[in-house]
DNA sequence: ATCGCACTTC
């Protein structure tokens, strides 16, 4: 075997996308006797665990007649990707020398099984053995962060310095403020970074740039604050400065097109991103389109996302859940009761989409909207699980509209009333509904409401409400149409 | 050869 030949083999196995590939690589390095190359097992041993097959790459590390520190630093990363914390953990114990690469995917694995302790007592290790590097610091960062301890985070940011943060550590905190709700907070980062960019002191390559990463987030966080002065801006300096855009900034601008109502520069972005579409542009059109009161223009899209992928049998987009929500809910919002039903009814027969609460919610509103209550009822009957607040918020809009009545005779929108007094009142939505009584003008049914809330946060239910605001907001605006 | 951090849709 010439040693050429071997390197290419390693990096083909290092290159392949499936785990098709990867076994067929496998069966070639054992044929060619190789199958006890620790550097070949090594690089197998991650193409199977990136794709799921834990069992697989802990067979062929088991086999290995030597293990290496690289071989083993692999294995932990599998074991901390399966969630299997406690054996990651036996395994570094066990390893007899360590690199840094060992400490961060230990400190990475403490924190997805959500144990920050253990994770802040390795990171405080590897600082220790002197093992450390801006990566450990990244990850302990990240792991705060996921966990919404914003505050511990950024007291680990401070105590960086200001030289050993790099664009990563700018953009995890950024992404921490993002999703912990403070927007405003990860556009200050950002223009703290930009300034200490434009700073002369440090050396040219160590000064951190933002990436498209950064981009990608600032202009999210544009977009939750309702900065669109500044997301405009934004997007202008990506055009003039030449920054890559590719598919996760295209959908970050789009959304903040369709989101603060110009559909057209939402759709331009769309037509000249310089990648094909993803999954996630394909939902953020369709459901962009929608919410700008543009259903035809949202199914037509959905026909293009599916056909389009058939007809030129490349880059294959599949739907999933999301795009059924948001294509069910543009055919609601614009009155397309014929085509909503017609995909519904497609979903999982054509599209492998299994309907959950969520649609049916959807379909709900729109045979509400549409005036079809018997239909709604019928349909409400036959879902699976039990109706959402979602679904008995479109029921109880009924009142508004007069006086519909079920075959029993039994006012549905009372039904749905009676449902929601029994509802788990810790859900957002359900203490949204609240606000539906109160602009029905139920008063009565407000009071009792209410009091159900207070009792169930008195017992601990609910107490981490997510955004109860958007669910307000969604049944609130139904309600003065 | 391995490891590890960041981004987007309802």
């Amino acid at each position: 075997m010439l040693p050429h030949s071997r390197a290419a083999l390693v990096r083909a196995i290092a290159a392949c996308a499936g785990c098709r590939e990867a076994q067929a690589l496998h069966s070639l390095a054992w044929k060619l006797g190789l199958a006890s190359d620790v550097v070949l097992a090594t690089a197998l041993l991650t193409r199977y665990a990136k794709r799921g097959l834990l069992s697989a790459a802990q067979r062929l590390f088991d086999e290995m007649p030597r293990r290496d520190v690289v071989a083993c630093n692999a294995m932990l990363a599998a074991l901390g990707a399966a969630g299997r914390a406690a054996d990651a953990r036996a395994l570094f114990d066990r390893m007899a020398d360590r690199t840094p690469a060992s400490w961060n995917a230990m400190v990475t694995c403490c924190c997805r099984a959500g144990d920050l302790g253990s994770a802040r007592r390795v990171f405080d290790a590897s600082l220790r053995a002197g093992s450390s590097s801006v990566v450990s610091w990244n990850a302990m960062i990240d792991g705060y962060c996921k966990a919404g301890r914003m505050d511990a985070a950024r007291d680990l940011f401070d105590r960086m310095g200001s030289t050993l943060p790099d664009v990563v550590t700018w953009n995890t905190m950024m992404a921490g403020y993002l999703h912990g709700g403070e927007p405003a907070a990860a556009i200050a980062m950002f223009h703290r970074l930009m300034h200490i960019h434009q700073q002369q002191q440090q050396e040219e390559e160590h000064r951190p740039r933002p990436t498209t990463v950064t981009m990608a987030t600032l202009v999210s966080a544009c977009t939750q604050v309702g900065d669109f002065a500044l997301g405009r801006q934004i997007h202008l300096q990506i055009r003039q400065q030449g920054t890559r855009v590719d598919a996760v900034l295209s959908n970050a601008l789009m959304d903040m097109y369709f989101k603060c109502g110009s559909v057209d520069r939402a759709l331009d972005v769309f037509r000249t991103m310089p990648c094909h579409p993803n999954l996630f542009c394909w939902n953020t059109v369709i459901a962009g389109l929608g919410m700008n009161g543009r259903g035809e223009d949202a199914v037509a899209a959905f026909r293009d996302m599916v056909e389009g992928a058939r007809n030129r049998r490349q880059h294959e987009v599949k739907p999933d859940a999301v795009t059924f929500v948001a294509l069910l809910s543009a055919c609601s919002h614009s009155g397309l009761v014929a085509a909503g039903r017609k995909l519904f009814a497609d979903m999982l027969p054509v599209h492998g989409v299994p309907p959950q609460t969520k649609h049916y919610g959807c379909v709900v509103d729109l045979l509400c909207r549409a005036g079809c209550v018997d239909e709604a009822a019928r349909l409400v009957r036959a879902m699976p699980g039990r109706p959402n607040a979602k679904v008995l918020g479109s029921l109880l809009l009924l009142d508004a509209r007069g006086p519909e009545r079920q075959e029993g005779g039994v006012r549905l929108s009372e039904w749905a009333a009676r449902r929601i007094s029994e509802m788990d009142l810790g859900d957002g939505a359900a203490y949204g509904l609240s606000n539906v009584y109160a602009s029905l003008q139920r008063w009565d049914r407000v009071e009792e409401h209410r009091r159900g809330v207070r009792a169930a946060v008195r017992h601990g239910k609910g107490t981490r409400r997510k955004q109860p605001g958007r669910a307000c907001y969604d049944l609130a605006s139904s309600c003065t149409n």
